[in-house]
RNA sequence: GGCCCCCUCGUCUAACGGUUAGGACAUCGCCCUUUCACGGCGGCAAUAGGAGUUCGAUUCUCCUGGGGGCUGCCA
């Protein structure tokens, strides 16, 4: 039975490289109809939080991302671990270290800690005193070489590592002794993480070896990285999940961008379903080098993903975005829709409703495109006068427009701009002559008045 | 510094050792059009550098350069 496993470590938000490496463990564990383990990595007891723990659960399933166990919490093994670590020091596979924390002496690195070879006396006599202490792994003078589902053979010179910490003065274990334990005793058989790890993995290794454990298969997913070329961060954009969800993207979106980062397809065709994506995964398409995370991209994956949205499916999605105004329901969607073509992500909408909200006057900018033309007024008052008597369906709307603009002779591109401008106070909008009827006869009139007195 | 990973248009990526090095996003131009958006057509744009192997190298090997990661009693 394959099992895999997403570990994130609670001391803060999810960042969008470890949704990723939820992404893909999640698109290999249902290709292979494996076992899906959520374990929270929460040693680190000065900056895990119960929040983050919470806010990390709420983005996975904000995605989509579902666990058949878990989530297992690590710090809840505590007592397992030592004893792990007894047995380790018990076969002099690990020992004890009574030397002083090092305190920022960077110096050359020492491959061979002072008490490694310390007699059985000398440890008993400091346990006596119960001197501080922690215990490290010996390790072997041996290379260690993997292969790893990404990277391909992976190999690390022996007699370079040096014998880490496994178990801290306090008592505690530390990240690269736990995952080893746990993903042990969890019967994890796929390690899938991101590329920082790849540096631990030697250690782990040592591990297994030292515990006789059958060693998992690893992959390493490449970093992402910020328009620098630097490891993604908040200087170059938001990397919590939650500012896409507040930003009003959708799941499916940064789902399916963050999938195909870094990994082959087909770029005529780069809207994928989940179903696609775990059906056609694939260790070979994932790239071995680090990729820049492009938000333009993303926003157009967002666009293309609204425009495949059925009405339906569109303003169910859209309601809770939309602001509340004194409109009716109906109002609202026939507006919702009719402006559909300027929504990204849905924190446009807001300002697409603004224009039928209040009735601001056209900026300065928007002035210049009709200052110096003589029929901008008459046309306007024309078509004020016209539909004032109108019984403003569409249709009628339409007919009075299109008259004036035939009857003044102007170009219906700049003529409608007129109008779009006076009406909405704005040089974009909605279809003009929906947008017209849903304001409303007295509204349009109100507006048109005003701006035909201003522009006196 | 040491160890490890990586390197094709600005970005994401194609290319059994043989292609005019392809596509998508972005960008620029044109078309469509009632603005925006969508769509259509077209332009600009890349094999990091140097050796080697080979009839032939983006592809294989080595060196240099660049980027990243690890080098914690963080994960």
């Amino acid at each position: 039975m394959i099992r895999v496993r997403f570990a994130p470590s609670p001391t803060g938000s999810l960042h969008l490289g470890s949704l990723r490496t939820a992404i893909v463990n999640f698109l290999f564990a249902r290709k292979m109809q494996a076992s899906f383990v959520l374990r929270i990595e929460d040693t680190d007891q000065q900056r895990s939080t119960e929040e983050s723990t919470r806010v990390i659960l709420d983005n996975l399933q904000w995605m989509g991302i579902t666990f058949d166990e878990g989530p297992f919490f690590q710090t809840r093994r505590i007592t397992s671990h030592q004893e792990y670590a007894r047995s380790l020091v018990q076969n002099h596979q690990a020992y004890q270290c009574f030397c002083p924390q090092n305190e920022g002496t960077n110096e050359a690195f020492q491959s061979k800690d002072p008490c490694r070879e310390l007699s059985t006396q000398a440890v008993e006599a400091n346990l006596r005193q119960h001197l501080p202490h922690v215990i490290r792994l010996r390790i072997p003078d041996t290379p260690i070489v993997f292969h790893d589902l990404i990277k391909g053979e992976v190999s690390f010179q022996g007699g370079l590592l040096e014998d880490f910490v496994i178990v801290r003065s306090d008592g505690t274990p530390t990240y690269n002794f736990a995952v080893v334990a746990d993903d042990h005793d969890m019967g994890i058989t796929h390690v899938i993480r991101g590329e920082d790890h790849l540096s631990n993995t030697p250690k782990q290794i040592a591990l297994y070896h030292a515990f006789s454990w059958v060693i998992p298969y690893f992959a390493h997913i490449p970093l992402i990285l910020g328009s620098d070329k630097t490891k993604l961060s908040k200087r170059h954009c938001d990397t919590a999940i939650e500012d896409y969800k507040e930003k009003g993207f959708l799941a499916e979106t940064l789902f399916n961008y963050l999938a195909l980062l870094g990994y082959t397809h087909d770029p005529a065709n780069p809207i994928l379903s989940k179903e696609d994506l775990i059906k056609n995964f694939s260790w070979d398409k994932v790239s071995r080098s680090a990729s820049q995370f492009d938000l333009q991209r993303l926003y157009w994956m967002n666009k293309q993903n609204l425009d495949r949205l059925s009405e339906e499916e569109y303003l169910q999605k859209a309601s809770s975005w939309i602001p509340d105004l004194p409109f009716t329901e109906e109002k609202k969607n026939r507006i919702a829709l009719l402006s559909r073509n300027q929504v990204k992500v849905w924190s446009d909408l807001p300002a697409v409703f603004s224009i039928f909200q209040t009735y601001s006057l056209p900026l300065a900018e928007a002035h210049l495109l009709l200052s110096g033309n003589q029929s901008v007024s008459p046309f306007l008052a024309q078509v004020k006068n016209e539909l004032s008597l109108s019984d403003f369906s569409l249709d009628s709307i339409q007919k009075v427009i299109e008259r004036e603009i035939e009857q003044l002779a102007l170009k219906k591109r700049d003529a409608m701009q007129w109008l779009r401008i006076a009406v909405t106070g704005s040089t974009v909008s909605p279809a003009l002559y929906e947008t017209i009827q849903l304001l409303g006869q007295e509204e349009t009139m109100h507006r048109l008045g005003i701006f035909l007195e201003q522009r006196q």
